[in-house]
DNA sequence: TATCTAATAGACCCACTAAGTCCATTTGGA
DNA sequence: TCCAAATGGACTTAGTGGGTCTATTAGATA
């Protein structure tokens, strides 16, 4: 179970936010070519965060973008879910919504506490973590 | 984050096959039928689970599918695995294996950890487990 | 107010996977 | 040797992943 590519680029890419001066703007040119990322591929993903409300993007002369919070309130787990979709889904887990079992199904209710298992590590794991012992590029 | 249609299918098949005379063989077309699986489809996915040793074929006039191990012993993350592929990956994560962090990477660890803890979830459940709140279809 | 540069939106592309189908072959007991 | 079902492999079709390209927009400054 990898994560997608998108995921990837897009986390490296908030990390590499995450470790610029506070307030610093930075271009999305420049984190492209520091982690060697498509640019047009990482404007997507970039796009994607600042419409979850993870980055703010800024036109103009101080242009580029930033996170929106400090990295302490960031988690991996909205990172993930901002790419990934949802990770803990409702219903059948196994997409069969038409089960005679519906929300009764002993395989949807143990599938979803594994997903929940991780969800909570996710969610525990927060964008200053992952910083602590990243080594400066 | 669903599975795929394979191993729900497969998932089901199983556990009716479980929920069997012990000792019976069942048809295929008898499972597909019940549950509603495309048969050709159906099939595919039990050679699989043949292949990886929860299952057991036979031909001839005693044919059909059987469990190769009483249900206690066949877990989730088996059947999950056999259809959707390794849940823990090794190396990196996010699939970056010319990372310069490598092995050390605060991303990877914690997405390692993340998806250790499904796992034991899925380990610990068998298809006993399953069968226990499982209403006789 | 015109200009410049980068962010944004959206259409487009190719390769690969998921989800099945179909058919020819094999098996093993009756 | 016949039968019915399991097996293997080739094939199809729809959808997703992983991008690219271009036109448009925003906003500070000259």
């Amino acid at each position: 179970m990898r994560l997608k590519r998108g995921s990837e680029y897009g986390i490296h890419g908030v990390l590499y936010l995450a470790m610029q001066p506070k307030d610093k703007t930075t271009l999305l040119n420049e984190v492209a070519e520091v982690l060697k990322i498509p640019k047009s591929y990482l404007s997507k993903i970039f796009q994607t965060y600042t419409k979850a409300g993870i980055l703010k993007s800024f036109r103009g002369a101080k242009r580029g973008f930033a996170l929106t919070r400090p990295p302490e309130k960031i988690t991996l787990k909205e990172l993930v879910e901002s790419f990934e979709g949802k990770l803990l889904v409702e219903g059948c887990s196994l997409g069969r919504d038409d089960c005679p079992q519906n929300k009764h199904c002993s395989i949807s209710k143990r599938l979803r506490k594994a997903q929940s298992a991780m969800d909570e590590v996710l969610e525990k794991t927060s964008l200053k973590d992952l910083m602590m012992n990243f080594k400066k590029i």
